[in-house]
DNA sequence: CTGAAAGCGCTTACAG
DNA sequence: CTGAAAGCGCTTACAG
């Protein structure tokens, strides 16, 4: 069963070196390569990473460090870059940090111990001793969701998608409106989003507009939104994300509020839910798996230390459902 | 900078031998400790960990081999994994394979390769391949969500769930059933389910019972519902998922049905978005994240020979919500 | 184009 | 308790 390069050295009747060098496209004589090629089939083989990697003093996976595992955002970026991974042959290696900002922390270093070629990091918060990681480590780091001025980041444009859905929902007749969004230390959702949608509004005198902040999850913009619906009685909800769309399509149910006609909601996201549950959720959508591809390809790059930009934006769109009525 | 062994023993007077033994618990003097210690507290000094896999020929890892990231059932079940496995100093590995069954097969041996301590699939078929790959990796290997005679396997209660709803929905008086299953190469949702299920109300004479199958994507699920409905006009639909049951929701407010007066509607697993919508769907809810907590101890114990049950049940638990009807 | 040899950093019998 | 030596599976100069 498992085989080593000495086997196929064997077998194929030449050197370990021959092997290796075929292994890693040196040159190699027609039929010596099709030996090699033969006794590698029949065997099965294929090399140890690790005695690769002792030797390379280095690996091909790239270390990836996510929040949470449960959410669309996080599994969609993870399959762009484990696919973009799979393509250049590398590995993704998970490290879920179960929205624990120190194991963040902790995973960079023990990423960096272990070897790994580079790290994407999908942030929340960037933290003083984030940045203290990232420069002890002496490996790659890719910043995937939140920007950082010193180091190399992919993020959505959360400030122009704000911008347009603050537009979209002024042009729709809305004018009493109530935003929810979440923690200023997020600045992509919290700070960026925010920016963005007020922007869109700054000129509109004729709108009563009122800013919220709830969690991430569901319940608790559920809690919120009774509040709000109770104390502000507005048109439109327009929700930081998703999720926080679906805690607050929640209590107007519970509430016996019908959406859209009571009450209109939007998100930012795309998840895949939002399509599916009746009426439709109107959203900005994101393309996580893209990113997820597009970071995989910019580590890559960083590693071999090709010259690029410092910051990529990934693109959006809005996409028009059934949740937001037309007041005009 | 990154020191290896030889370097402590330089600096500490010793053989690399006896750091190695120091490093690993054995028995080294005091004084020689002593010294060991003071150069790898210099030095900050910390073991290549492939260097000591290419020794030990086995590591600390678990690779756990998923068929879709994008699950609630699996990014459950891999927190779960992933926290027990914390607990006790092992890593998890993710291995993808987005549904393609002969990566599976791939990652089994590549996981073998590189040495992990331990495999976790989780299956939804078990082919002959797969039975050889078992065979020929050395290494222990636990199945979640699917049984198989010559393997320790982690189950949901998927017969018995089944039979539970079964009831269930005939003590709300429904009478004209559709079940919606799924292919039976899947042994525990395409057969076990129905089996249960069928179980549940085989002596039931007054009811008429249609079996449908489809695939486990939302938009299959929707366009199988518009057949049933039109052909069948059944009272209610029972889904072998809560995926396919949310298909079919989509596909009846698209066709003007109120849920659960023009129709019912159940699913199996538990999803948190079953509870999120309205109206909540009434499904049976599994344990996975704790089912998750269960596989890493199971295949910790299994790497320790311990002696153990081929086989587990983890259970279930009926969740009544508003999608059914008492049509009594 | 091909092979013999050294070495990556560690561990593990085997002596002492 | 401690050390010298072999070896894990691979790669990489160095000869030929």
């Amino acid at each position: 069963m498992v085989s080593t390069i000495s086997d196929i050295a064997k077998i194929a009747g030449v050197a370990k070196s021959t092997v290796s060098r075929y292994l890693n496209g040196g040159s190699v004589g027609e039929a010596t390569k099709k030996k090699i090629q033969l006794a590698i089939e029949e065997t099965g083989y294929s090399p140890n990473p690790f005695a690769q990697s002792l030797k390379a003093k280095k690996t091909n996976i790239i270390g990836t460090i996510v929040p949470r595992l449960d959410s669309y955002a996080a599994s969609q970026t993870l399959i762009g870059i484990d696919e973009q991974l799979k393509e250049v042959n590398c590995q993704m290696l998970i490290s879920n940090t179960s929205q624990k900002l120190e194991r963040e922390i902790e995973s960079i270093y023990s990423f960096a111990k272990q070897k790994m070629a580079g790290i994407i990091l999908m942030a929340t918060e960037i933290t003083e001793l984030h940045i203290q990681a990232f420069d002890a480590v002496k490996i790659p780091v890719l910043l995937i969701g939140q920007e950082h001025k010193d180091f190399p980041s992919l993020v959505h444009d959360d400030f122009h998608a704000a911008y347009e859905m603050g537009k979209y929902i002024f042009g729709k007749g809305h004018r009493k409106i109530a935003y929810l969004g979440v923690t200023e230390r997020d600045i992509a959702v919290g700070i960026k989003r925010k920016q963005g949608f007020q922007k869109a509004l700054q000129d509109k005198e004729e709108c009563e507009i009122r800013f919220y902040e709830t969690e991430f999850n569901i319940p608790a913009a559920q809690i919120t939104a009774q509040t709000i619906i109770n104390e502000f009685h507005p048109s439109i909800i327009v929700c930081a994300t998703d999720n926080i769309a679906l805690g607050v399509l929640k209590a107007a149910y519970l509430m016996g509020l019908s959406i859209p006609k009571d009450l209109s909601v939007t998100g930012f996201g795309g998840y895949e839910i939002t399509e599916v549950i009746h009426p439709g959720l109107t959203t900005a959508k994101f393309f996580y798996r893209e990113a997820g591809k597009k970071a995989a390809e910019t580590i890559v790059d960083l590693i071999n230390e090709k010259q690029m930009d410092r910051l990529t934006i990934s693109q959006f769109e809005i996409i028009e459902r059934e949740s937001v009525d037309n007041l005009l």
